[in-house]
DNA sequence: TATTGTTATACTCTATAACTATA
DNA sequence: TATAGTTATAGAGTATAACAATA
């Protein structure tokens, strides 16, 4: 049930017999234990991938996933307010305001303080950018696509099932 | 195919008929749109609400979940350099550095220049503290089979399988 | 020249706490 | 008092580039 290995160890710095014992040389055969089977090693290994492929194909448009995530909030909910775009993206609220400032900058998304209730901004896709926003979902479904196309149509639906059951028994 | 809804708004501030249209009381009903299709969206979500999970359960023991696999893979491959260990990890050696500082400040880790190539750091977990890890460890698995356990085991087989799938596909 | 590891730097993501303004 | 949003701050995580030591 340990799996442990080699452990025990305790080991001096070695006096080259052992040297490297395999590992240094890249081909290195590396005990991973039970690290594979822990559910938040996979989640932030396949995150760390999926973003780093996100980047290199899609970083010239200048939108993080996550940016370009609110952005398609917004766009899909004119004149939602910052708090609940937050909890619907699940983050702070002061998370967000950083990323509103850069897309508000970027001149795709407009605050507008509502008139009856002057704390809540409304969040409005400016629609003058309307042409890069279809460019950049078009790149970033092609990208999904590409991603998806691994798995086959089943297992899709199947991966969507099994990361929305693993959070539902959340508080 | 698109489902965008409301779309094609360009909105003005609104005087107060439309309101917050139903978007600023929390009991809001949210367009994702395509958002939850997306692969990487989901494994944002699943990452993150995990990892608040594992602070919230362990964050006493004062190890992060990457700072946690990481002495574990050196528990299992006593004498592992740096470099095979941030390739292991999947990370920068520059991004492994600060992490190994912090583990060696706390005495749980100890690097040994190799004599034969002084180029190479050989890392080891520090015995002394073998209590404390196991301890650490039986939280982190009692941890882990909490969110396992949201799933029947052919399940977790299968996130398991088709996380790697997802992955394997890679450059 | 090439490689290991460190440092300098930078950026994103994330949060908490304190603040402003509004109600 | 309570809420929305901003700001100040902090920390983890990530990377690239330049560097020192070593080979």
């Amino acid at each position: 049930m340990e799996s442990e290995g080699r452990t025990g160890t305790g080991g001096a710095a070695d006096g080259g017999s052992r040297g490297r014992s395999g590992k240094a040389d890249g081909s290195a055969e590396i005990d991973y234990g039970e690290l594979p089977s822990y559910i938040g090693y996979l989640l932030r290994r396949a995150q760390a991938t999926i973003f780093r492929d996100f980047e290199r194909a899609l970083g010239d448009i200048g939108l993080t996933p996550g940016a370009f995530g609110i952005l398609m909030l917004i766009r899909a909910n004119p004149g939602i307010t910052q708090m609940d775009l937050a909890n619907a993206f699940g983050i702070d609220k002061s998370t967000l305001t950083p990323v509103l400032n850069r897309l508000e900058a970027g001149g795709l998304v407009r605050r507008e303080q509502l008139a009856h209730d002057r704390r809540y901004n409304a969040l409005f896709f400016e629609e003058a950018r309307k042409d890069f926003f279809e460019h950049a979902r078009k790149r970033v479904r092609q990208f999904e696509q590409s991603v998806a196309d691994r798995l086959a149509p089943d297992e899709q639906a199947e991966l969507v099932r099994l990361i929305g059951k693993l959070q539902a028994a959340q508080s």
